[in-house]
RNA sequence: GGUAUCGUGGCCGAGUGGUCAGGCAGAGGUCUGCAAAACCUCGUACAGCGGUUCGACUCCGCUCGAUACCUCCA
């Protein structure tokens, strides 16, 4: 496959030739949700951007094992919560098992993601079923040499491990300046040093979630599942890692660490960021209290919203900028957005009308071509799906000038451009028709029946008649066009 | 304070050393009984100040501003 895909590499600041370690397979691990909670806008963006690189290289052609973990070890939430585990916490008050608690805001994840067209990835691995291949990942972490034990739990030596590997590598982090820049608490008495993470935590009396491992009964530290995870399905070494770019420092950096002691080999190739949503400026989080669920996005509810937003409304929201870009939510963006892929759909509708123009030899006045090597080129640069939005809205504008016989179009240009719609919007960038309302035949037919009468009385040229139907008709929410091939309807 | 990312027209959001993003909103026009849709035309946009250059929104420096991460824990 002579793709020319490049990829901005977050390890070296810039954007390289992707060259799979193993083609035509790729192995690709996304670190996915804490499943604590209801699954909320920033759920959706590493989501949706790992999904189009996912759908991406599966266009290409290849062979792609997509990793995304399901977080069911409890972690803390913030300095509010006493140590406590942030699953153990929520079980307590909603007086739920953890893993009770856990499945449910799985299966919420999982029935949120589906709405949103996200495909699922081949493996979808959880923490807890994985407690063994982290408790292995520690003892070879220890055989080494880096790590120690502290009463029942587990560090890793970050200053060790600096003095002959680069911790900091990924996030530009100097670890000088991190221990300047860090004071003692007596938390982290246990610890060496206040850089050094913990793998494996001794579960306090309270802690609920525990499992029995040499060194105390209690849990793995937060970074080490991805580590173990990745390496259990991917190999020592595999194509791609990606995150939010929150997750950069310190999750990214400390995998980076452990893989690389535990495994005597570099773990990834290329690490991939997306940027953060923000909601009037500000990172959209459950901690922030400034976070919209997905369910309240798709229903309304929600004080800041003044209305429902489809989930491929959101869908196209988040592929209209790049996903390397912070997006900032607004009311009058998420409209502007629904607004646009409303067009584009009705340009796919339009096309499939359209016939090619007459006589056959008809030339076309405009380059399909070009415009599907723009597409591709558009998503061969580290995945720009708004140029490759961009470029379809130009499709659309010939779709509709053709349609208004402005200009022409020949059979094989035809063919071109709905196999480009096809591939683009559906394959690729995974957006999907809204069919808004299962109409049944009931209304079907009312409304045939309602549109044959105003036909009638607009012959008449009884044009107060005409109109006070579709204004009534408005008020249902039913908005009638007259087109030349007459009218048209669609339920708003 | 440190690290990183970024500051584009009313809003969202691409991109480039010297002709174009695109969407939404707005203005004018074509079409239509009207409306809608569609099409055509229209906006002294690139935070500020210097520098490099024949030429910078695009490169460099500084200033200002924004956001994330930088303590426990995940």
């Amino acid at each position: 496959m002579e793709s020319s895909l490049i990829i901005y590499n977050t390890l070296s600041r810039t954007k390289e030739d992707f060259q799979p370690l193993n083609p035509p397979f790729v192995g690709m691990y996304v670190c996915g949700p804490t499943v604590y909670g209801d699954p909320h806008l920033g759920h959706a963006r590493p989501a949706i951007t790992f999904d189009l690189v996912f759908r991406y290289l599966q266009h290409l052609g290849y062979k792609v094992r997509y990793v995304r973990n399901i977080t069911d070890v409890g972690h803390l939430e913030n300095d509010e919560d006493e140590g406590e585990d942030k699953i153990a916490q929520k079980a307590r008050v909603e007086q739920l098992e953890p893993m009770e608690v856990a499945q449910y805001y799985s299966d919420r994840y999982f029935l949120f993601m589906e709405a949103l067209n996200v495909k699922r990835p081949s493996i979808e691995p959880r923490a807890s079923g994985h407690i063994p291949e982290q408790i292995e990942m520690i003892l070879k972490i220890i055989d080494a040499g880096y790590a120690y034990v502290v009463n029942g739990s587990v560090y890793f030596d970050v200053i060790k491990y600096n003095e002959k590997y680069n911790y900091g590598k990924l996030s530009g982090r100097i670890l000088e300046d991190l221990l300047s820049n860090t004071r003692e608490l007596e938390k982290q008495a246990e610890k060496r040093n206040p850089v050094d993470f913990a793998l494996w935590k001794k579960a306090q009396p309270e802690h609920i979630m525990r499992w029995a491992a040499p060194w105390s009964e209690g849990f793995p530290g937060w970074h080490l599942e991805c580590s173990a995870m990745g390496n259990k399905y991917l190999g020592k070494h595999f194509d791609i890692h990606g995150g939010g770019m929150d997750l950069m420092f310190p999750h990214h950096e400390s995998e980076i660490a452990q893989s690389r002691i535990a495994n005597s080999s570099d773990s990834v190739k290329y690490w991939m960021h997306n940027n953060m949503i923000t909601i009037n400026g500000q990172k959209m989080g459950k901690s922030l209290g400034n976070f919209i669920t997905l369910e309240e996005f798709f229903t309304g509810k929600h004080p800041g919203l003044s209305q429902a937003y489809s989930p491929m409304t959101i869908r196209f929201f988040i592929l209209q900028a790049h996903y390397r870009s912070t997006l900032d939510f607004s009311n009058e963006a998420l409209q502007a957005a629904e607004k646009g892929f409303k067009k584009l759909l009705s340009g796919i509708e339009t096309l499939r009308k359209i016939l090619p123009s007459y006589p056959s030899d008809t030339p076309s006045n405009f380059n399909i071509r070009q415009l599907m090597d723009n597409c591709y080129q558009a998503m061969n640069d580290d995945f720009n799906s708004p140029m490759v939005i961009a470029n379809l809205f130009e499709g659309v504008r010939i779709i509709n000038s053709v349609w208004d016989k402005k200009e022409t179009i020949s059979l094989p240009d035809l063919e071109l451009l709905k196999n480009m719609f096809g591939i683009f919007i559906f394959d690729i960038l995974g957006l999907k028709e809204e069919s808004p309302e299962d109409q049944n035949d009931v209304v079907k037919g009312l409304m045939g029946l309602i549109l044959t009468i105003r036909k009638d009385v607009r012959e008449k040229k009884d044009f107060s008649t005409s109109d006070q139907i579709r204004d009534a008709l408005q008020n249902l929410k039913i908005s009638v066009k007259d087109t030349k091939e007459g009218p048209v309807w669609t339920i708003d």
